[in-house]
DNA sequence: TCTTCATATGTAAATATTAACATATGAACA
DNA sequence: TGTTCATATGTTAATATTTACATATGAAGA
């Protein structure tokens, strides 16, 4: 396991913004101005995360006339998201306390931990 | 799909110290101390790293005499780990030009990029 | 019950990421 | 070739995470 690289990848998923985004284009591939729409956030923010997943080989730029139509690689992005959703729904069903991620303080309290 | 618990899944993921810590775990379950010794962290940083693990559901402590042994959930965490493993040899090999990510600017350049 | 050992928790400065706003780029078509 | 539309990039304040150091807790054995 080289676990350097595999922190990248989770950085790159350990966004909300951009977990939308790849939950979108699972529908199939779209433009910037359909992605913002569909997510609810800015061309500049959508513009922004989309060069974060493309460059981790998330998503994939193809141009189209004047729009560029983004498609995802649902062969890597797939495995890990069925696999994080196997998980959390065994063990993030009522996770709180923890100090060390906020998100995760407010929302989560582990089954482990009793 | 429930991304929001995903993010969490994520973001607990998204730590090289955790990441050894969840490596180191791999081999089989450990005290505090041998994990310290083989990540090479003090005690106070594996302990916090540790209580976000736990609240995620990724490690589970048990106590033995004065010890605690962590065991690692493997059947949550190897799937995560082989589905990152298998996307970063294929799309992280000359990675940079990341400006979201500090870690990715300097390391990756997708193959989608060019 | 006192002490010690193993581990957990508190805290804050350093660092990284997010988010919002401004501006630039560049392909396509008139 | 000039204009416009779609998208990308620059920048920085706000916010979150990491890191390091100090201290607390609490079970186990003397």
């Amino acid at each position: 396991m080289n676990s350097s690289d595999n922190v990248l990848v989770f950085k790159a998923l350990a966004n909300s913004v951009r977990l939308k985004i790849i939950d979108t284009l699972l529908d199939g591939p779209k433009n910037v101005e359909s992605i913002c729409i569909k997510v609810g956030e800015t061309q500049s923010r959508v513009s922004h995360e989309l060069f974060c997943l493309r460059n981790c080989g998330f998503v994939k730029p193809n141009r189209n006339g004047k729009m560029i139509i983004y498609e995802l690689n649902k062969a890597s992005v797939i495995p890990l998201l069925d696999a994080a959703e196997k998980h959390s729904l065994i063990f993030c069903k009522e996770l709180k306390n923890c100090n060390i991620l906020s998100e995760i303080k407010e929302n989560v309290q582990s089954i482990y931990n009793k």
